[in-house]
DNA sequence: CTGTTAGCGCTTTCAT
DNA sequence: ATGAAAGCGCTAACAG
């Protein structure tokens, strides 16, 4: 086993001395082509892992990473999200760091548009986004681009921008497994209730848009002939879902599956089974608290998780590291897409323990 | 937010200096009882969290672990263990660390006895078991009791034993997670056929018994009539398996689904291919190189993953925090038991970026 | 038994 | 532009 090799080494190899090698390392400038060159050419050879633990003990600057993401509400997805934030600042406890959080009405495109116009203008180091409105997202990395703000999104990717990474699951691949779960519980050729949220304002949210096509894909491409069929919902105006559903129900009352392309599967859930509607087969999405519960009383059959605390935290990590040592990035980040059920629930615990 | 406390601090809120809080801290004897009650009446109040990487910095002593699994083979389940393991030490790569892996062969008791009985007796710090005969394990592990030398196990625990914790799928739950999957894949009241391992010696390893139990469980409770057969399989001598496997099939010729026990789904999932017989719908364990293949190729339904890097990272750990911080350990471990399809296995790559 | 001190790998300040 | 030196939080060796 080769011993670990120091900054100390490197500077020995090369010829100058540890401070030297340091400001090479972090491009601090105040260094001669000789010396740069010299530095450089025995980090070439030598694989030189700087212990960023270390680094941050010695490190005097404060850095500040503003967030911006959909309002956070207990038991939420958002809040799993945030939680990984929080969990990456701790794992990293001994850099100053000032995080500053600042959320929007991820169904008021209003609301968005103008907290991300104080965004623009606000000092910061890096920011960290998770994006709902297309247009208004691409509008603040442009300004985040000109002022060269590095910028890493959570939930879901936004085109156009330049974002130095994204952390998300493959919405699209999200709607198809979906498909393939419901298909896999009900009869060939049989009906299939699908949910999901519009906002008001204009467009739906990305993410929403590529599940559906996800599952719409599945559908059309098996030799079964499924109807589709969409049930109204909305998030804003919760008081007329109660009838949505009733009208809904009563006109299908032999609907055997229904998938939720939103967190909220367990209003539904809930629903069937208080109004003595069994035998309806559920699929649905994200483990927020009343889903979990949902799931584990047998009222949802499958749920998909998107491992949202790992988003969190690999964004904060990822950033942190990009902004003291330059570590490489990797942008195209997707991850997990977990099945759950009642059986497998109880083990899925993500940040009880890990990572710190 | 409150700032982080250092030992410093604690050495002036106690009166006494650094040097003492540490030996406080570490047990190293040598504080009067005085001395002592002081520090330990600051540590109640204040949140103390030793950065344990600043820590390793400045450690002197070396280590020595011993790590006792069934032989590791390429791209199979103890390989995922291994790289586990590896990833540990490489977080904690200040550490000065000897490992040191003994391997025995799984289906062969006399091979487990043999290495175990000289474990028994070597030099070490710690150790990590990757258990499979109970007698033999036990054994093991009275005479690390006896030598006051730690163990923590992975895979499965070992009853009887006392290890300081272990980090294991539970098994029971898992073969009943495979009796839900493969009973919503198939008709009600049809054949299954189930294939686990026997080994030569005396008995069956652990896990397989208990994963049996969960299946033959969730079977029975079913309103439904499953017909569950038992199909002839021998891992270590592999040449009767193709015509096991032949003459089962010719006779069940009717069978829609199979769930594979052990981590060989693969090699009925290619048989069955090779065959032409198709639409038998199978449920196995483990992502090994080959399983996943076979699920990507859609010849596997549902494989059922239990987080084999995961369990190795955290036994290793586990043991070193305990080991240099006395940090207070979670003795018992369940992983989750991760549900893959052809649609989110690509997602599934847990080390090529976490933990460091 | 206890406080002081040197040193782990890294960054930053300060002379040069 | 560069090296020397101090200091981050922690441990270990040493002197008393």
């Amino acid at each position: 086993m080769p011993k670990k090799i120091r900054i100390k080494d490197i500077a020995r190899l090369a010829g100058v001395s540890a401070g030297t090698v340091d400001r090479v390392l972090h491009n601090r400038g105040n260094v001669s082509t000789k010396a740069r060159q010299a530095v450089e050419a025995v980090l070439e050879k030598v694989d030189y892992k700087p212990n960023i633990h270390v680094s941050a003990l010695s490190l005097k600057r404060t850095y500040k990473i503003v967030i911006t993401t959909p309002v956070v509400s207990p038991g939420e997805y958002w809040e799993s999200i945030h939680h990984g934030f929080r969990y990456a600042k701790e794992a990293y406890s001994n850099l100053k760091l000032t995080i500053e959080v600042l959320t929007y009405n991820q169904y008021d495109i209003f609301s968005c548009r103008e907290m991300f116009r104080q965004i623009a203008e606000m000092e910061m180091d890096a920011l960290i986004i998770g994006p709902t409105f297309h247009n208004e997202t691409y509008t603040l990395c442009e300004k985040m681009d000109e002022r060269n703000i590095p910028y890493i999104f959570v939930d879901s990717n936004n085109d156009g921008t330049h974002p130095l990474a994204f952390f998300s699951s493959d919405h699209y691949m999200c709607g198809t497994l979906m498909a393939k779960l419901i298909t896999s519980l009900i009869p060939v050729d049989s009906k299939i209730g699908i949910l999901h949220a519009v906002r008001v304002g204009n467009q739906s949210a990305n993410s929403t848009i590529l599940r559906k096509r996800g599952f719409m894909d599945y559908i059309s491409k098996q030799e079964a002939a499924y109807q589709v069929l969409r049930i109204p919902f909305s998030v804003e105006e919760p008081k007329n879902n109660e009838s949505y559903l009733s009208r809904f129900f009563s006109v299908h009352h032999d609907i055997p599956g229904v998938v939720v392309m939103n967190s909220r599967g367990n209003y539904v859930a809930n629903y069937l089974h208080s109004n003595q509607i069994h035998d309806v087969k559920m699929v649905c999405l994200d483990l927020t608290t009343p889903n979990v519960e949902a799931l584990k009383k047998g009222r949802i059959d499958f749920l998909i998780g998107q491992e949202p605390e790992y988003q969190g935290f690999r964004a904060m990590k990822t950033m942190l590291e990009h902004l003291i040592f330059n570590k490489p990035v990797k942008r195209e980040n997707y991850v997990q897409l977990d099945i759950l059920t009642r059986e497998n629930i109880g083990f899925y615990k993500r940040f009880n323990n890990i990572m710190l």
